[in-house]
DNA sequence: AGATACCCTGGAAACGTTCCCGGGACCGAT
DNA sequence: ATCGGTCCCGGGAACGTTTCCAGGGTATCT
């Protein structure tokens, strides 16, 4: 910058005022010094104007498992989200361990970045609540619920499991199937509504509450010991659900090891759509969602905070706006996956 | 740190020495700065580290689609790989746009990352070329291969694509295929090396190449479109090659709407393993390869070329060892989707 | 005892920006 | 001609670190 100031023969904040869009500066200063900074091909450095204007333009996004697709997409989601309003994303996985989120919240801390986007291992873990009831930046969290003061001063977006589940459940018992079995995976706001959207179909239709609930991990391993352990069942459900597509993956492998007919035999539904439900024959219903949206919403949430930011006496940037959190809707969609329980387990 | 030097009631550059464990240090002196910094939960500014020691300990990642199963394992090897050894990564979307590839690239720099990795949305583009020719910080592409300067200067690792078409198409040849459609993404080195692959499998065979080529995008528009073509031919393939997960998605929904059988209508053989070809029926026959191992391989690259930087007499640091290629290997799983074609069409 | 060497510490410049503040030039009004 | 105001511009402090340099203290050697 000091060159393009003595090329231009300018004094350096005269520089920065023209590269910062200052009002204060002349028609001919702009001139001189646009000719140098071309000639130049000067590039402002990013890191020293950070440390100065006490921003850095960038958020950190604390994910447990970047190769799930899920999480990738939501990934895209808020990233072009954030890159449209010229902020950077960091990412980093937290391999579902609650200690490596705490590490990297902290580590994002200490890089200065302007937000954070947590989708959290865990919803419960004691070091994760207290640093986060420590922080000042934004938060968005996504598609979790946090209790205590993380809570609350978070922002967050969640998606409502609880009534895509529930049309699921229904669609089910009202093709007759009465036994049902859900794989669910970690003890965090997803598994409880989709858990509690099975309850509220039986409930509503007056259905003897003949479920069983398998829960473990989101990871195709459990999937497959739930489906195991719910069909070695003295009475088996008639019909699956899987929450989720790595559960989903587990499910099939011992559906397919059994020699079950998807539909015929055992009826199924998973979460969230992915290029297998689809292609499957038959294929599986599932309870879907935009997921993409969700990402872009957290960003859009994100921004709306960072855009409401002041600084205090201190010098510090407080937020003025009061934490935000929205719900996304779910679909059913009902596919051949799902059909009439077999005669002979329908009674 | 001037607070914590005023509680030790030290000089800054002692708590700077301690905390950045420079031998120069008393334990006395140690214990003293380390008591205070606990006292009050002091966190160095790595904004300000970076900008007086030249260096971020980040590195951008400039990705296509990292919804895209196969950018988003990379991310995860790589990522994990780097944070080992303390550096972060800056993710961004380049949506298969060489024009945002430029502009993410540039943004790195002005970012005063360390180093960059690439999966590029093409491996022509002046722009881009131009711009990798002229840029001094450590780059490692990921299964792309540049012309000139910028391909020279770079590291990279690259995938034996052509080994294990080889080995794909052999196996269809075997089974007695003689006209198979290749359906490919974009004018890539992946894409040239699958057709080299296949071109080798014919040759080493003595067999007429009755093969046929339909190249376009990586997405499932292109995958439908182009089975429709090969299908609709004079003489049509007995086998299909689908050059990646899109495509192949878009390949089964066309199969599936002819009611085409995998295996004795047709064969076919994808690229890339994904949940959907090990659980699809009948199970799709793949070149596999280990996408995490590419991105963790891609990470120790850059990181070598970090760890011998040195600052030469302008301050600016300069790479001394030479950039690596590394060819990661790929492997042909054999499945039912390939079988003997049916008798009509063999003749 | 004096000199030499070594270890540790404090002071200050630097990294590359931004932005406050003071001042010069110019204009119009008195 | 003087004054008040506006418009631009330059100087310099600051952001939070690191690192060079010089100097004071102690130990060792002659």
């Amino acid at each position: 910058m000091r060159e393009v100031a003595d090329l231009a023969g300018v004094a350096m904040s005269s520089v920065s005022r023209v590269l910062s869009g200052h009002p204060d500066v002349s028609p001919a200063m702009r001139q001189r010094v646009m000719a140098a900074v071309d000639s130049l091909g000067y590039q402002p450095d990013l890191l020293a104007q950070s440390l100065r204007r006490r921003e850095t333009l960038s958020v950190g996004f604390v994910v447990s498992d970047i190769s799930n697709p899920l999480q990738s997409q939501i990934a895209l989601g808020a990233e072009t989200a954030l890159r449209a309003k010229g902020y950077s994303m960091l990412l980093t996985n937290s391999e579902n361990e609650p200690a490596l989120d705490t590490s990297h919240i902290r580590l994002f801390q200490q890089r200065r970045v302007d937000g954070l986007l947590l989708s959290l291992a865990a919803e419960d873990d004691p070091q994760t609540l207290a640093l986060l009831g420590a922080i000042e930046t934004p938060i968005v969290l996504i598609d979790r619920e946090l209790r205590g003061d993380a809570g609350t001063r978070a922002s967050a977006v969640l998606s409502d499991h609880r009534s895509g589940m529930r049309d699921a459940v229904g669609h089910l018992l009202d093709l007759g199937h009465r036994r049902i079995g859900m794989i669910l995976g970690q003890p965090m706001r997803f598994s409880r509504e989709r858990l509690g959207g099975l309850k509220d179909a039986y409930k509503a239709r007056g259905v003897a509450p003949a479920y069983s609930v398998v829960e473990g991990q989101l990871e195709a391993r459990h999937g497959r010991a739930a489906t195991q352990k719910l069909l070695d069942a003295a009475e088996p459900p008639t019909a699956l659900v899987a929450g989720g597509n790595q559960l989903l993956n587990g499910a099939l492998e011992e559906i397919q090891q059994r020699g079950l007919q998807l539909g015929a035999d055992l009826s199924l539904v998973s979460c969230d759509e992915i290029s297998l439900t689809q292609l499957y024959q038959p294929p599986i219903a599932v309870v879907r969602r935009d997921i993409r949206a969700l990402g872009r919403r957290a960003a859009e949430l994100l921004l709306s905070q960072l855009e409401a930011q002041e600084e205090d006496d201190e010098g510090r940037m407080r937020v003025t706006r009061d934490p935000e959190v929205v719900l996304l809707p779910t679909e059913f969609v009902a596919r051949p996956s799902c059909a009439a329980p077999p005669r002979a387990a329908a009674e």
